[in-house]
DNA sequence: CGGGCGGCCACAAACGTTTGCGGTGATGCG
DNA sequence: CGCATCACCGCAAACGTTTGTGGCCGCCCG
């Protein structure tokens, strides 16, 4: 019965042509009106409640002001700082922002990326992205709107927005050296995607520059960036009885895995062992002990990523760019200088 | 230059009508086209990429397959698992979610609302809701298909989904009363939403249920469930100089809070104050100390609600149901039997 | 006084689908 | 052999907008 008010409705209430109504509608056009035509379609827009149909309108002009976001698991409290920076930029750009959950599956990946095609969006932000992805050579060649946050990818070219991992990295070797460690371990993310390798690539070049060696033993990588995987690749670190005095994870989550196995073999942190995590996570400060850990700007992350993606929207086919925001160092109650034997010995 | 593929290309291809081809895409209708005109429409659409526009489809079948989500702020850790049990069972049933923050802020809720209307969603989840809320009536009065998450409200007769806050709070005052204690604070939520209300009374009536008298004094409301509240309101508490031994908290933020000024003002816990939250959330055990609290199964909340915006969707005027999931409590390090003479005296 | 110009508006097509309706050819049956 | 039936498909309208085109009228200016 209650049929939703059209824009035919509230020209007829106007006395005006659908056409003009649409015109005094829309602050563009709205000039080309008579000014008191155009409060008379405002009057009748407001009395009636009208509101466009943003399905018609996305149809006709080819733009639907939506932007996909793909992230591996959004309870993983990395990344709801993001998604907030994003949103809020979004819809102070007039767009809204469709977010999914990948849990790192190809399969849901595809499909996801299948919905976003079929609804539309404008522009897409991955944070998912492999080094290597069929898509993105896909979307690169298709010059779709893409940008890629908190990772990069091989595929040069593709507007990305991040901690700028190798600094950070420095922060925490540096940090570590300067508290008296020289055996540091590290567990590594995975090399499949760019956080994993740069950190591992810049944790070898920065251990160098301090003059340490960094011992092949000590270092393992991680299947995934969580708890379960630090915490295996932390038991596998110590089955190596290699030792060790300090280890810098991967990933906040990759340290927890390593509080979890600390406890389980009476390692005390960070008397026993340093550990220093990555990202800053929220509530890592309420840890226990406190985790000392490089912190990312993550809010402004995805300010940065939606302004990224609105301008390659807006202006397709410009130049693509990379920025790398500043980390800061947060030392907390997690890294102390070497006080014992250290472990794996 | 490169169009994307439309209905008339695969039909064209396939050589058919694009009437022909719509019905042999559509699975229910793919029984009125013949067999080997099914597979060559089928051949064509795939040949050619193509992905059906969600926009026309909509605008023609007044149907969207999106529904909305009011969260407060998603970058609080109870939200996301509940959001990722609704985006789970919505994309099982072909649904997309559309989820915004609104910040507690009356004005950005009603700029998001407009958005969904526009966008047409086919429902709505709210996990904002207040008791008494202007669209509430208007949702119910409109027979909009909506569902309240994790809040109820005044206004009888809406569906909703949330934990059981009566019998998860019994259990909180039990467990403290079993440890010994007697004189228990309770801070709570503001009594301008259900789970701030509901709680509270839930505390008096279980207290006088083990015959312990609550002392006005020992009740402080929060104006919001978070850090910042929690520790003003635990603040309030320890001014008003009556003693107590415990206390529980409508929420774990606001038990973190209690943790700030407790560090602050050197009280221990559990030893010198107790202190019990409320939801589990991700991490509550991590916390320093563990934070005993009642565990809400969030994951499960969000897909019931999400079904029940999905029954709403397919038969409306459907009677609306409320569901109330069973709690558990969680004993970890932040409760134990009253050793000294407590806070507050 | 006439031609041109500009402000304002209506007309209609189009965006990509879905779907009721009708038509055609083949088949079955009386 | 003729008529009804049926399976299959095309036609066209419609969903709610936006926008190019053109028309009308009043005005200015030569």
């Amino acid at each position: 019965m209650n049929r939703t008010t059209t824009l035919r409705d509230v020209a007829n209430r106007a006395d005006v042509h659908p056409s003009t109504a649409s015109r005094a509608l829309n602050e563009r056009t709205r000039a080309l009106v008579n000014a008191t035509t155009v409060t008379r379609v405002l009057a009748a827009a407001d009395e009636l409640g009208y509101r466009p149909n943003a399905l018609a309108q996305g149809l006709k002009v080819n733009r639907t002001m939506t932007v996909g976001m793909l992230v591996p698991d959004l309870t993983n409290p990395l990344f709801p700082p993001i998604v907030r920076g994003i949103e809020d930029r979004l819809t102070a750009a007039g767009s809204t922002l469709l977010v999914a959950n990948t849990d790192n599956d190809g399969e849901k990946e595809r499909a996801i990326l299948d919905v976003m095609a079929r609804r539309r969006v404008d522009g897409l932000i991955l944070a998912t992205a492999q080094r290597e992805h069929p898509i993105l050579e896909e979307m690169l060649r298709l010059r779709y709107p893409i940008v890629l946050v908190n990772r990069t990818a091989d595929v040069p070219a593709l507007p990305s927005v991040a901690g700028d991992d190798h600094v950070g990295i420095g922060m925490a070797v540096r940090h570590l050296v300067e508290l008296g460690h020289t055996r540091i371990a590290h567990l590594a993310g995975s090399r499949a995607v760019s956080t994993g390798l740069v950190r591992h690539q810049s944790f070898l070049t920065w251990m160098e520059t301090h003059g340490l060696t960094v011992d092949p033993e000590l270092v393992v990588f991680c299947n995934w960036f969580n708890q379960q995987s630090g915490a295996a690749a932390f038991r596998e670190l110590l089955e190596r009885e290699a030792p060790f005095t300090a280890v810098v994870a991967a990933n906040d989550l990759v340290a927890l895995g390593c509080y979890d196995v600390a406890a389980e073999r009476g390692l005390a942190i960070p008397d026993d062992v340093s550990v220093i995590g990555y990202n800053d996570i929220p509530f890592a400060d309420r840890f226990a002990p406190p985790l000392t850990t490089v912190r990312i700007p993550h809010y402004e992350i995805g300010v940065r990523a939606a302004e990224l993606v609105l301008e390659a929207i807006e202006h397709p086919g410009s130049p693509s760019v990379g920025l790398r925001l500043p980390p800061e160092l947060r030392v907390r109650g997690s890294t102390a200088p070497p006080r014992s034997a250290g472990a794996g010995g």
